[in-house]
DNA sequence: TGATTTGACTTTCCCTGACCTTCAATTATA
DNA sequence: TATAATTGAAGGTCAGGGAAAGTCAAATCA
């Protein structure tokens, strides 16, 4: 512990812990300078520390009012996302994916048009780059959607066509 | 959130909810004073929010009685989809592709989780590539979930929440 | 050796001010 | 009176400064 990227983790979370609705803004050089570090610092800890596999959610926007958004996602607790994200691991192929995704289908966690969009995205042809890279940006794709669909109904709640 | 130009765009776009039609005239001084920002700023906003790609088309004139004349425009969903198509090209930056789905969206082509997952697939940090590759990879995904909304569309169609 | 940290450099976005163009109305002139 | 010049009221353009955030590779640390 006590390295930096620890202590800036922990404070991000702990501001979360402060605040209703799970949405937090941030500036990047306000947060640089709280820790005296360099701004890419803040880089750092959000790619290894905020990441979809561990539950959050991140996008920014620069220039004048820029800032830095995290979401916590909802839904950290569902043991079915964690059974399908664990099967995902880091890579999974094609053909592993068509058969989740109509697993997915199957059980009424996705609609049939949504099954055709998520088919659309792990296509080869249109990640279009070569193995083994792109088994692992397809199981990246995957489980950030799947934890968006599940980030989703967590908010909002509701059922499916 | 909370800069001007952010400011601008939603009152132009709070004052196109209050009127039927889908023409909407301003004055630029009168505007800008509203705003307390030089007169330049509205013509920023214009060129950066009130664009073809969003759905808008500005016109105007000059001299005295001059005014600002934005049309929202209406669009038929098949030219629309492939018009988006040649828009995006073979790369996109982060930035035009939220623009891009949150116009989808604005035109209910896509449903709001469908909003979602789309945010998801292209944000910067899950797609987890460098540049330049990852602007082209967005495209080619973004492509293809277009082109499968299409197909969708056109083998079962129907309509959305 | 892999994780952390930094710094130099890049890109994106916002906002303004100085200067330009267009148009309509009014005034001056032949 | 018919036309020409003037004026003032719009809106347009562009370069530049500044404010963020992003990138990447080199250095450092455990």
């Amino acid at each position: 512990m006590a390295n930096l990227a620890d202590l800036i983790e922990d404070f991000i979370k702990d501001m979360f812990s402060r605040i209703p609705g799970g949405i937090l803004d941030i500036q990047r050089n306000e947060m640089a300078n709280r820790f005296g570090c360099a701004p890419s610092q803040i880089n750092y800890v959000l790619t290894t520390r905020f990441t979809l596999e561990r539950g959050y959610f991140v996008e920014s926007r620069r220039g004048g009012g820029g800032y830095i958004r995290i979401r916590k996602l909802k839904i950290r607790e569902d043991e079915f996302l964690k059974e399908i994200i664990d099967y995902i691991g880091d890579s999974i192929s094609g053909s592993e994916a068509r058969a989740l995704i109509t697993r997915l289908r199957e059980e009424k966690v996705i609609s049939e048009r949504e099954k055709e969009i998520l088919n659309a995205v792990i296509n080869r042809y249109n990640l279009g780059i070569p193995l083994p890279e792109r088994d692992r940006l397809r199981a990246r794709i995957l489980k950030s959607v799947i934890t968006a669909i599940m980030d989703y109904e967590a908010r909002k709640g509701g059922e499916l066509s």
